[in-house]
DNA sequence: CTACAAGTAGACAAATCTGTCTACTCAATT
DNA sequence: AATTGAGTAGACAGATTTGTCTACTTGTAG
């Protein structure tokens, strides 16, 4: 999702590095919790390298934002299509993506909602960035879905449902085998869909 | 929904001072973004007076969620009466609810959910903490639904939408009049209510 | 009246954080 | 062969953070 690992980390250009080692220690720790240093001995570099490229932690903090828009949404369709995702399909195929990520072992929730969490109050910026990676999200999710005047509707309320349970996950124990988020997010998608089916001029009054 | 403000707040005991101010502060700024020192300073107490009741900043954050706790659940069962929630009743009170909240001036998101994004990955015991809150949540959610099998799936997956509809207000712009997490909110919880509607047995088979 | 608990005021220590600076190495290009 | 750009290694400055310590004041209970 992130790394294609056709290269060996060392041999990478420092600012790929410098990318990798933040990213890792910034979704793992929080970025308050990580300080340059820490990046900077993970990734191999020295100061003056890492300065090069990063003026000040908030580029940084802005390149990591950037590098995981790219990746996530490059493995989100990736993995959308392999769970059965195809245009006007249907919303259940996010089911089996969101348990595909939630399973992961460094599962932490959604990089950007935890961003704005931390940041969002002091650096108002990532508000926005975040708010257009989640529009991004959006647009693929309404492909799914069969066309008519509500699709953007139905889109919007099906990520509401995919975000609270990416934070509902995020609270689960990690070993928990049953993850109670993915009944609750199929429930929701299922009551969806079964909106999407009647015909869209029908209700597309009522919302 | 937090501060009774019946007597001076510069009348109140320590204690409560420092909870006050920590508490404006960490959801405005964020919990690592608050030095000890602003938060000693905006209490108006001295230092030897804030370790005597919070031995270190840890101890502090711990309280400020049993505090943010107990006055938004005390808030959120409230407003929900006020806004014609009544047990079986179903969820569209909510939406109100949640409206009330969204269009708070100093709001910013779930307390809870942004101290885990926060420190989650350093301080784990935060996810628990967390975790619990949202479970009572649920429960508050599970009276407004018709008893049955599934109630309790249903509230589940109705916390969910709410999770969501929080994190996606917490990006729209603070100006912007018509929210549309809470379109997408009144969408999921519709859709919800229409199955709740269904004799209960015949829903239990399939979720 | 006195003893004590709790508060004020503020200096101080130790660690940590961001960012700068100097001095040196190495490889590629001209 | 000389120059230049980018990297290494690491000291250092300045601010900030958490937490401790000393010295003084004040209200209250015995």
């Amino acid at each position: 999702m992130i790394s294609d690992s056709t290269t060996l980390l060392s041999d990478r250009p420092p600012r790929e590095r410098i990318l990798l080692a933040a990213h890792d220690l910034f979704y793992r720790d929080g970025i308050r919790a990580t300080g340059i240093d820490k990046v900077i001995a993970e990734s191999g570099v020295t100061k003056v390298t890492f300065y090069r490229y990063f003026p000040s932690k908030n580029d940084l903090i802005r390149a990591f934002l950037a590098y995981r828009h790219e990746g996530w949404m490059a493995w989100f369709s990736d993995a959308l299509q392999r769970h059965g995702g195809r245009p006007g399909g249907g919303l259940i195929p996010l089911v089996a993506t969101m348990e595909e990520w939630f399973r992961k072992p460094i599962y932490r929730g959604c990089a950007f909602i935890n961003t704005v969490a931390e940041l969002g109050g002091v650096l108002p910026d990532v508000v926005e960035i975040c708010h257009q990676h989640k529009q991004d999200m959006v647009q693929v999710i309404a492909e799914l879905l069969p066309d008519g005047p509500n699709r953007q509707q139905l889109a919007n309320a099906a990520a509401v449902a995919i975000d609270g349970a990416i934070v509902k996950a995020q609270l689960e124990a990690q070993e928990a085998a049953e993850k109670q988020s993915l009944k609750s997010l199929e429930t929701l998608l299922k009551a969806l869909d079964a909106f999407a089916e009647l015909t869209p001029a029908a209700k597309a009054a009522d919302y």
